[in-house]
DNA sequence: AAACAGTCGGATACAGTATAACGTCTCGCG
DNA sequence: CGCGAGACGTTATACTGTATCCGACTGTTT
C-alpha cells in the first residue's frame, strides 16, 4: 500500500466495520495502519516489532488476533508463499484478488481479474468442487525491476 | 495420490531422474514413495515420522533436502496454503498446475487448466511483470464431501 | 595406491511462524 | 448491582524451516 492517504484508508475501514457492527479497537487499527504504511507485505513479527516502538510490551497472540480479525473483515490479505499480510487496497466490496509478487523488489500488485476469477470457477465446477478461498499468487518480475535488469 | 500403482511412479520417477542425469537416491526416492501413498498431502515432518517407522533416527534437514531436490525436478509440489507437500500426478512434462483443496476431507486434485493458465498469463503480462512461479490452490469442498455434506 | 573433488546425508542447534491456555478488564444489558 | 461476551495481556509451547559442521561414499587424477 503505502498510498496518498493512508488516513483515509483507516477511515474507510472504520465505517466499514461500524457499518457490520464490528469494532475496529485501536489494536487492530495500529496493525492496519502499519500495513497500509508499508511498500511491501509484511510478516507477523515485523509487525509485532513495529507495534513494539516506544517500549512497548507486546506478544504474538496480539498481533495474530488483530490479522485474524482484520482477515475475517477483508481488510488485508494474507500472502501464503511469504508468510506475509498487506492491506487490502479496495476493501469496500467483498472480493477475491489475484497478487503479482516481484522477487526483487518485494513489491505486491494485488489485481482483480474477471477472466482470472471465471476459469478458476469453471474449472472447479468442472470437478463439482464448491470453492470457498481462492489462494493465487504469480511471483516474479515485475515491470520496473525488469527494466533495470537488463 | 495413492493411486492405483505407485510402483510405476516410482520407476518412472527414477527413468525421468537417469534421463536428466541427476540421482534419485534411496532416501529422495522413500520420500516420494511416501508421498505418493498418501491420499492426502503430508508436513515434512509428517513425512519425518513416516520415514522414521522402524528406528530409524532421522533429522528435519534429510527431509527437506530430499524435497528439495524432488520439488527441483517436479517430481513434488508444495501447497502453499497447507504447508504440505504433494505427489505430483504427471511429472513426465514441466508444467504448473492449480490445486483442489478440500478443506473437508483433505484431498487434493491436480488439474491443468489452459484457460487459467492464459488469464494468469494475460494478467500478468497487462502489467509488464514476468512470471516465474505460480501458486493457484482453491480451497473449499469437493464434490463427494459435497453429497454427504448435505 | 594416494590424494583429491564432489555429492549425499547424519547430527546439533537454532530461527521463524503460529497457537493453546488462562487470567483480567471493560462494556453493555437485565 | 451482577452477569456474559469480547478484547487483550501473558506465558508457554507447538509447528515449520535453516545454518553449520562433519563424516561417508564415489569417481577421478596423479
Ligand atoms: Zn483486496
Ligand atoms: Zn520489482
Ligand atoms: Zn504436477
Ligand atoms: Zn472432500
Amino acid at each position: 500500500m503505502a498510498s496518498t492517504s493512508d488516513d483515509a484508508v483507516l477511515d474507510r475501514a472504520d465505517v466499514l466495520c461500524r457499518a457490520r457492527g464490528v469494532k475496529l479497537t485501536a489494536q487492530r487499527r495500529r496493525v492496519l495502519a502499519i500495513l497500509c504504511a508499508s511498500p511491501r507485505p509484511l510478516g507477523a513479527y515485523e509487525i509485532l516489532d513495529a507495534m513494539r516502538e516506544g517500549t512497548r510490551t507486546l506478544a504474538p497472540p496480539t498481533v495474530y488476533r488483530a490479522l485474524d480479525f482484520l482477515l475475517e473483515q477483508g481488510l488485508v490479505h494474507k500472502l501464503e508463499s511469504l508468510h506475509a499480510f498487506v492491506g487490502c487496497s479496495h476493501p469496500e466490496h467483498p472480493h477475491s484478488s489475484q497478487f503479482l509478487i516481484c522477487k526483487t523488489c518485494g513489491a505486491v500488485a494485488e489485481i482483480e481479474d474477471e477472466a482470472i476469477a471465471r476459469s478458476l470457477g469453471s474449472a472447479a465446477s468442472m470437478s463439482g468442487f464448491q470453492p470457498q478461498r481462492r489462494v493465487v499468487e504469480v511471483i516474479g518480475t515485475c515491470a520496473g525491476c525488469a527494466q533495470k535488469g537488463r
